[in-house]
DNA sequence: GGGCGTCTTAATTTTCCCTTAAGAATCGCG
DNA sequence: CGCGATTCTTAAGGGAAAATTAAGACGCCC
């Protein structure tokens, strides 16, 4: 089986713990980042698209039944796998009904934190998982499909990957290199207005605001609503 | 006798025990997935297929009688097998009366269980196994045929294959690749338009936006009816 | 071996997407 | 305020992907 490099977001306060975590995770291939405390977990969560949450109940600042709640709270469904401590069962029931996805007692064997994460990702591959969200906005990978205000929008595949593109780093400015390079790989397509006719049709088919123009620059899909 | 692999759904939120079981099962060669709640239960059930499910009645969030009854309420057939605490004999009844297969007292005996699930499926392979129900749509898998709008429809193996594939995980796209492969292995049949032809029956059999077409990509058979 | 149903191939048509191009609008800067 | 540069907008052409059709190949059952 193909394996499939994740974007992967740890918040684990022990620092010896979650270096392991981090060095087994990124063995595997995946992209992994560290975080240590519940605030900056959320703001991480709300700004940026993660395939998994690895989370841990306690947490300085804010604790992880607060993020996992607040999380869900802004419909985000990004999988969530909680770590708790052997003796807290109950942690594992308000855990899963606050929307987490699996759990795992610590200390856990890393063989089997990896067959967690690939049950949790098949599990959620079938299903509309790794959704999307942004702004009134929903992007379904998995179906090539956005909905917005409930209807469905039909999106072209250039149109699709530059916007699933911005709206996985909302407030990134992506320089018109990039975002040609995304669509046409490394060959050299010198003067070309392509790009902005794509901008152009998804901001007429969603909404114009959608996408700012950075003049020199590049685009970017703005962080908040102003 | 040949044994034939079968995806089964274990829904328990007893954890040591929901480990043994999945062990047992998976080393008889099924392939099964493991979840822990009542609402991840449902959602799993609309939107794959499974050949058995093994239900515990006390679940968290949404317990196995409710899960159950929706299920039938909602034409899915899947063969289900309670489980039930010792003492609650009434229990077995309301199952059997909302539409369990089987029942089955904890704590069980492994070989009891493979018993009870043999039993299960060989009294309904002779009934309609599993049909899939998708839209205003019924496959019989044993059959090779479709029910739609109480007319029959005389599907051939390859497009039965290709409609049984789509609808089991609706709103999924598969792409070509993986359709051509599921019909041919993997021996390489570079051009060859014969997956469109297929595709193109179907519609003409059924009804024509039954699958969409994600050009460039693959094929899907949407979730919900827009 | 003939006939039937199914699958594949092949040729053609249709559809749809991407790019190009050219003029309009906007912005930034002097 | 005006000019050049950048971006927006629009429409049309080319081209690739998919749909459609028909015919031939294949396998299977009698």
């Amino acid at each position: 089986m193909k394996e499939i490099q994740l974007r992967i977001l740890v918040v684990e306060d022990d620092v010896s713990l979650a270096d392991g975590l981090v060095t087994a995770l990124k063995r595997d291939g995946h992209t992994v980042d560290l975080l240590q405390d519940g605030i900056h977990a959320l703001e991480a969560l709300t700004n940026e698209r993660f395939d998994l949450v690895i989370l841990d109940l306690g947490l300085p600042r804010l604790d992880g039944f607060s993020v996992l709640k607040q999380l869900r709270s802004n419909k985000n469904s990004t999988p969530v796998l909680i770590l708790t401590a052997r003796d807290a069962i109950e942690d594992k029931v308000e855990g899963l009904d606050l929307g987490a996805d699996d759990y795992l007692v610590k200390p856990f064997d890393v063989i089997e934190l990896k067959a967690r994460i690939r049950a949790l990702l098949r599990r959620s591959n079938g299903r509309s998982v790794s959704e999307i969200h942004y702004r009134n906005l929903t992007l379904f990978p998995e179906s090539h499909k956005v909905v917005y205000q409930e209807k469905d929008i039909n999106l072209t595949r250039r149109e699709f990957t530059l916007l699933h593109e911005l709206i996985s780093q909302p407030g990134h400015v992506y320089t018109r290199d990039v975002l040609l390079q995304l669509i046409y790989g490394w060959e050299d397509n010198v003067d070309s207005n392509a790009l902005e006719v794509h901008i152009h049709h998804l901001r007429k088919k969603i909404f114009p605001d959608l996408i700012r123009t950075i003049r020199g620059i590049g685009y970017v899909a703005d962080k908040k609503v102003e």
